[in-house]
DNA sequence: CTGAAAGCGCTAACAA
DNA sequence: TTGTTAGCGCTTTCAG
C-alpha cells in the first residue's frame, strides 16, 4: 500500500520518453501540439513508471487551480443536494472541480469556512444564501475572483446572484389559500435567527397574511436548522393542541410538512378534510406520499445549473458585470391541500 | 469585485511587518515558535494589505495539502451524506479537509474521478465499496498513502475496510421474517450490475431464503440505483400484480421501501395487515412513516467516524498494517412489520 | 526566536 | 512541433 521511493515526475517521465520535460507537460495537456506519436511514447512511459500528474505544482505555476468554491448549509438535504449537482455537472464540463464545504446552517461557520476555501485559491465561490458576515462579505468582496451568491435575492449582492425571494415564494402559497376561501393559516419553523432562509419565509408569511387583512400569529416554532421530519410532527401536534380550528398550515419544508402529515396521520385527522398542508421544496417525499403535499418547486437543479452556465460566462470574459438570474419558483397543487 | 493588481503574497506581509518571509510564514503556522509580539505585528500587517494565505505555493514546498479525497456514489443520499459528515467532523479536528467526488454508482466514473483525485496529492483516499475496475485498484494501490474501502467488507481489500457485509445484514432480516412464520418473502431492488451494494443484498436475500429452504424468486427488479421511492411504489405494483399472495417484502433501502408502503396505501392494502414490508438504511422517514418502517441500521455515521479515527491513527504511525473495523448493523422491527 | 539560501514540480515565455 | 530558462510563493534546511 505504501510506495517507499520517491513519486515519479515529469523528468522522469520525460528521461524514458527521450523527450524534454516542456513535451512531457505539453502531452498532459488536452489541446496542447504535440504529434501523435510522441505524445502515445509519452503516455506510455508515463504508464509504465506509474506517473500521476502533480496538480499542486501545476497550480503554483500556471496560477490556476481549476478549483470552484462551494459553500452549503447541509450535505444531507435534497434540494442543495440537486443543487450542487447541477452546479457541479456543468463545471466538470469545463475541467472544473467543485471544492465543497458545508455551513451547518451558521453564518460564523460559513466566514471560517470561506476563508479556509479561498486559501486554496478557487477561480470562483458559490454561496448560499444571502447574508453574511461582515468579515465574510469583504474577504469575498476582495477574493478577486467571480462570486455568486444563490437560493436568495440579496438586496446589496456582493456579485452575481442566482435565486429567488424566499418571502415571495410562500406569499404565493398564502394567496393561494386565501383565494380558496381559507383565512386561519398557520406557519411552522423558521424561529431560529440562524435559519436565514427560513425566516425569510416566515416573514414572507407574515406580510402576505397581513396584506389579506388576516392573523399571521399562528406561527409554530420548530427549533434550528436542519427541521426535521420529526420536529414537523411535534410541531404540528402542538399545533393541534394550541390552535385546533387551524384550517391550514405552510411548513418551512417538505420535511418538515411530512412529518406534520405523519402526526395528523397518527391522530386519525384527516389531511385534506380537517386541514391543509403545504411543504416547501418539492422533494420526492412530496410527490411520493399520501396524500401527495401541495409545495413550491424552487428548482433547485436549475439554480445550480445556471450558475455554473454564468460562471463560465464569467470566466469567458462574455459577461459585463455582475448578473441577477431571478428563478421563479412554481406553485404545486396537490392532495394535502384539496 | 474584481482586484486588479496582483494579490500580496508572505513577501509584501514581510515588508510591511519589518520581518523576513519565513518570519511571516511561522506566525501563520499555530504551533511555531514565533514572539507574541512580532505574530501580532504580522497579522495585523497582513489583515491590513488584504494577504490571504496561499495554500498551494504550501503544498508544492511542503509536499502536504491537508486533503483527504473521498469518493461517495451519491451526494443525494442521506446514508452517505451522514457518513460524509461522521468523516469530515472527524478530519476537521486534524485540519483535513475533504476533497469530494461522487461516481454516480458507476465504477468506471469512480475510476476516472479517482484519477482526477490523485492528482490533488491527498493525504489519504476513502472509497465506498469494495469493487472497483482493475486499473482503479492499481491506481489507488500505487498511490503511496492510505486507503480506506467502507460500506462493504471486500474479500481482497486494497487496505483497510471500515464496513459491513450487505448480504449477511439482509440475511438478518429473512431470518427475522421466516422465524415469525413468514414464507412468501420478495426483494425489490438491486437488479442492476451498478448497483454493487444492491446486489450483494439481493445475492444476500436469495443465499438466506435457500438456506431456509425457501423459494428466492420473489424478486422484483427495479432499475438502476440510486432507486427513487417512485421506483420502489413502481415496483410495489408489479409484485402485488404478479405474486398477489406474497407475505413480506425487503426493498433495497428504506426510500424504495416508503414508496412501497405508499403503494399500497394508495390500492388500499392494509401494511403490516395484509402485507410486511422492510427497507435498508434507517433513513429518517423510516421511524416517522405510518406506519414507520422495519429497516437495518448500518449506523453511517459511525462508518465515516471510525473511519476518521482510523487514519489519523495511520497518519501518526500508530496503526500497524491495513485494519479491518466491522461494522455490525442492528435489525429495527417496526410499525411495518408485525 | 529569527534569517538566508535553495528548491518543491510544474509551465509561461521565448526561442528554434 | 519541440526545447531552454526562469520562477510561481511558499517552507525545508541550516545557520545564527
Amino acid at each position: 500500500m505504501n510506495t517507499p521511493r520517491k513519486a515519479p515526475t515529469m523528468a522522469d517521465v520525460a528521461r524514458l520518453a527521450g523527450v524534454s520535460p516542456m513535451t512531457v507537460s505539453r502531452a498532459f495537456k488536452r489541446d496542447s501540439s504535440v504529434s501523435e506519436a510522441t505524445r502515445e511514447t509519452i503516455l506510455k512511459a508515463a504508464d509504465e513508471i506509474g506517473y500521476v500528474f502533480d496538480a499542486t505544482a501545476s497550480n503554483l505555476r500556471s496560477q490556476k487551480t481549476d478549483f470552484v468554491a462551494v459553500t452549503i448549509p447541509s450535505i444531507n438535504n435534497a434540494n442543495f443536494a440537486d443543487t450542487l449537482r447541477g452546479l457541479s455537472e456543468g463545471l466538470k464540463a469545463r475541467g472544473l472541480q467543485t471544492l465543497l464545504g458545508y455551513t451547518d446552517y451558521d453564518i460564523q461557520e460559513e466566514e471560517r469556512l470561506i476563508e479556509q476555501l479561498l486559501r486554496r485559491r478557487p477561480e470562483a465561490i458559490v454561496v448560499t444564501g444571502g447574508r453574511h458576515t461582515p468579515r465574510a462579505r469583504r474577504m469575498l468582496q476582495n477574493a478577486g475572483i467571480p462570486v455568486v451568491e444563490t437560493w436568495d435575492l440579496p438586496e446589496a449582492p456582493i456579485g452575481h446572484v442566482v435565486g429567488f425571494s424566499n418571502a415571495l415564494a410562500v406569499r404565493g402559497m398564502v394567496d393561494h389559500f386565501v383565494a380558496q376561501g381559507l383565512t386561519r393559516i398557520a406557519f411552522i419553523g423558521g424561529d431560529a435567527d440562524r435559519d436565514t432562509r427560513g425566516s425569510d419565509r416566515r416573514e414572507g408569511f407574515i406580510a402576505a397574511m397581513r396584506a389579506q387583512g388576516l392573523d399571521p400569529s399562528r406561527l409554530i416554532a420548530a427549533g434550528a436548522p436542519p427541521i426535521s421530519m420529526r420536529e414537523g410532527a411535534a410541531a404540528m401536534g402542538r399545533l393541534l393542541d394550541t390552535l385546533p380550528d387551524t384550517q391550514a398550515v405552510i411548513c418551512v419544508s417538505d420535511l418538515s410538512a411530512f412529518g406534520a402529515l405523519t402526526e395528523c396521520q397518527r391522530r386519525g385527522i384527516p389531511v385534506p378534510d380537517r386541514i391543509w398542508i403545504a411543504g416547501f421544496g418539492d422533494y420526492e417525499i412530496a410527490e411520493v406520499s399520501v396524500p401527495s403535499l401541495t409545495t413550491i418547486n424552487p428548482f433547485p437543479r436549475e439554480i445550480g445549473a445556471r450558475t455554473a452556465a454564468l460562471l463560465l460566462r464569467v470566466m469567458d470574459g462574455q459577461q459585463e458585470g455582475p448578473a441577477t438570474l431571478a428563478i421563479h419558483p412554481q406553485l404545486l397543487i396537490r392532495g394535502s391541500s384539496r
